[in-house]
DNA sequence: AAAACGTGGGT
DNA sequence: TACCCAAGTTT
């Protein structure tokens, strides 16, 4: 091992062999101790695997860890989450952010059972047919749970692609790549463990910012180190700007305390969560007049004076609160009993607006 | 192919 | 405050 590095010149060519058996020597001294890992040697269980590479998806190891760990205690096993209500599911996964992940979760689960005994298929391509499992995912299970040779691409990998190799070229153009570059180190050996070396090294050594070349197994052979641009790299291209939007949400309340709810479209943008009513999201902010228009009922609306801010991935929010009462049904939703909003699946958005409207109208009438 | 799709933490 | 970004997938 060290001898193959003490023979590499500086700014010689490394054979896919030493940079793969470098990095696996690594991964034996630093891997990370996380709760869906196989202990070394140990036979891992597709079922945790794919729950926490789903759940990883766009997502921080610190948010999914106890998210992580609530499913497991809640749904052991396949079957059980196939079992599961959709709405149960949503609950669980509440906060954690893109919910079409827990519908796929859902259905793949439901499909396991279907389609495949109960069994996680363990290829690439049969994988990859699955909801919710795209083209880094499939690979992810299929070198994790099942030791097959597959290369998973996340963010991590094409980060240290971009810099191994001084890929200038920029994302998303470059993925295919970055997906080449990447498959050509992929060993025969312990390819699970390469891939999740891989990762590791992206998330731990290899980090957007500040990398730590001095500590990174791969330094010696890293072309972006060596022309110090490791930094600038990968390139990507501008995000378009976020607009804002603006809408009024309305806590509606009834004589014997419950207050309004509805359940968002099933797809879409928190597809299947429950909601505050609201006005329409829209780029200018409401007159009075039209918000009234727009309110579930009719009612002596009286607005809060504060504000929920929220940011989504292509826009960012404002929404106002205008709390009313209710004198009888007529309004289409679900009443929901204020001691009770633990219950339904809110997202973190919300969240804030309940927040706002019990603090502002308990502090009121108080 | 480009846009939609959440949230929280770091700078 | 504002922007970046994190183990991507779907349409």
């Amino acid at each position: 091992m060290a001898s193959i590095l003490a023979e590499a010149e500086p700014g010689a060519p490394w054979t896919t062999a030493a940079l793969a058996a470098r990095l696996l020597h690594w991964y034996d001294r630093h891997r990370r101790r996380l709760p869906w890992r196989a202990a070394p040697g140990a036979r891992p269980d597709p079922y945790r695997v794919w729950l926490s590479e789903i759940m990883l998806q766009q997502t921080t190891v610190a948010a999914v860890e106890p998210y992580y760990a609530a499913f497991l205690a809640r749904w052991p096993d396949v079957a059980a989450l196939a079992a599961a209500e959709l709405d149960e599911v949503l609950h669980a996964w509440q906060g954690l952010g893109y919910y079409a992940r827990a519908r796929n979760l859902h259905a793949c689960a439901r499909a396991i059972l279907e389609r495949h005994r109960g069994e996680f298929p363990a290829e690439e391509a049969a994988l990859r047919t699955l909801p919710g499992i795209g083209a880094y995912t499939a690979a992810a299970i299929a070198a994790i749970a099942f030791g097959r040779k597959a290369t998973a691409v996340d963010g991590n990998v094409e980060r240290v692609m971009a810099r191994l190799h001084a890929v200038a070229v920029p994302l998303p153009d470059a993925k295919p790549e970055l997906r080449r570059l990447a498959a050509q180190i992929t060993p025969e050996a312990r390819p699970g463990d390469y891939a999740q070396a891989l990762m590791d090294l992206g998330a731990t050594i290899c980090t957007p910012r500040k990398p730590r070349c001095a500590l990174c197994p791969w330094a010696a052979a890293c072309r972006a180190r060596r022309a110090g641009i490791a930094e600038a790299l990968p390139a990507r291209r501008p995000k378009p700007l976020r607009p804002h939007r603006y809408g009024i949400a309305f806590w509606t309340v009834r004589s014997d305390g419950c207050v309004l709810l509805r359940r968002r479209a099933r797809s879409g943008l928190l597809g299947g969560m429950v909601e505050v009513p609201t006005t329409e999201w829209r780029l200018e902010p409401w007159s009075e007049a039209a918000a009234s228009a727009a309110a579930p009922l009719a009612a002596a609306w009286r607005p809060l004076r504060g504000r929920v801010r929220h940011g989504f991935t292509h826009f960012a929010l404002e929404l106002a609160v205008w709390v009313g009462q209710a004198a009888e049904e007529g309004a289409e939703g679900l009443w929901a009993p204020l001691h009770r909003l633990g219950d339904y699946a809110l997202p973190t958005l919300m969240k804030k607006v309940v927040d706002l409207a019990l603090g502002e109208t308990s502090r009121g009438r108080a």
